[in-house]
DNA sequence: ATCGAAAAGTGAATGGTAGTCAACTTTGGT
DNA sequence: ACCAAAGTTGACTACCATTCACTTTTCGAT
């Protein structure tokens, strides 16, 4: 904490007006980020025709930025933390994307809230495990199968989706 | 510490023999715990004919206890160090058992590895929603469903399996 | 029985750090 | 210019895992 109101430059005390523990100022932090990750996620994939394809891609994008980011690596080791950070804020986008995909008769699950709060853990018990490279990341396609096996999708669709070629996302500073 | 000092009725430095930090002690503790679950369930499932109802039989127990026993709830908040000693104790068992299963046909899964990490943090994700009131209990099937669904087993298999009657387990001290 | 060294035990002291608070400064309305 | 409210400050407190210099116990050799 001393840390940071030195970095932002004002006293140890000040913080605490904004903040009101460690923990309220890494959550709120994660839920900005967050949000961002999900919009920028949101405008690739409103292109998507397929929408069994939309909720593989946003996993995917999360795993991805789980195992990359600083902000997300340092809050890893606080699972329940960041699992529940990305519930309620991811949660509103991928809820919808599990619950269309499943209207489109390509997903088959009765719980969408369920689904995604057991998949946000998932999400981030791999990517702890490939930090601590205990899994390579090339196993990511793996993760999303299992993942989209979670939503009552087949192993081979879910390898057909898991394999399509992936976009890039728009950089952070055009959301 | 000093609690669990007092309770053991040796000085606060004492623990510190047997036990490098609060936290291995923690999951030494848990070791056992899990170890001897792990070993109560063995004794149930040895007697199944399905191989795809074992494993699915053990995550249901693991869920159990882990929404119901002291020793659990106290390390679920943290999540990362609770999945890992439930990967590395009950991963053996589990992971054979889901080999298992896809041997016979009945699950279909790459990496067992992979599935059985992720399914930890599942397992741990939904037991932690359950304690905190944001799921009931009875989600128990669907989270078997989910869990089922990730080692490639189709949703409406995984209902018949989850659906089967569930016999309880030996009483700890048997085992 | 006696000794000595190693093993086990002890609890007051240490260190690191999240969070507090009484005093101080700035702001903006009159 | 004045004042009250809002915002800022950093030295201080509280907490607690961990350490370590010292004491006690154990046990094999004599």
């Amino acid at each position: 904490m001393a840390e940071i109101a030195e970095l932002a430059d004002v006293g140890a005390g000040t913080v605490y007006n904004y903040f009101v523990s460690k923990d309220d100022l890494a959550t709120c932090v994660m839920e900005r980020v967050m949000d961002l990750l999900a919009r920028r996620i949101e405008a690739v994939t409103n292109t998507f025709d397929d929408p069994g394809q939309v909720y593989a891609f946003g996993v995917r994008h999360v795993m991805k930025a789980a195992t990359t980011d600083r902000r997300w690596r340092w809050l890893l080791r606080r699972s329940e933390v960041i699992a529940d950070a990305m519930y309620r804020v991811m949660g509103p986008y991928a809820i919808r994307d599990i619950r269309n995909a499943v209207a489109a008769g390509r997903y088959r699950t009765q719980d969408a809230e369920l689904a995604w709060r057991m998949a946000t853990h998932a999400i981030v018990g791999f990517s702890l495990a490939v930090c601590d490279q205990k899994f390579h990341i090339d196993k990511m396609d793996d993760a999303v199968v299992n993942l989209l096996g979670m939503v009552g999708v087949s192993p081979e669709e879910s390898w057909e989706i898991a394999r399509r070629p992936c976009p890039d996302l728009p950089s952070e500073e055009k959301a």
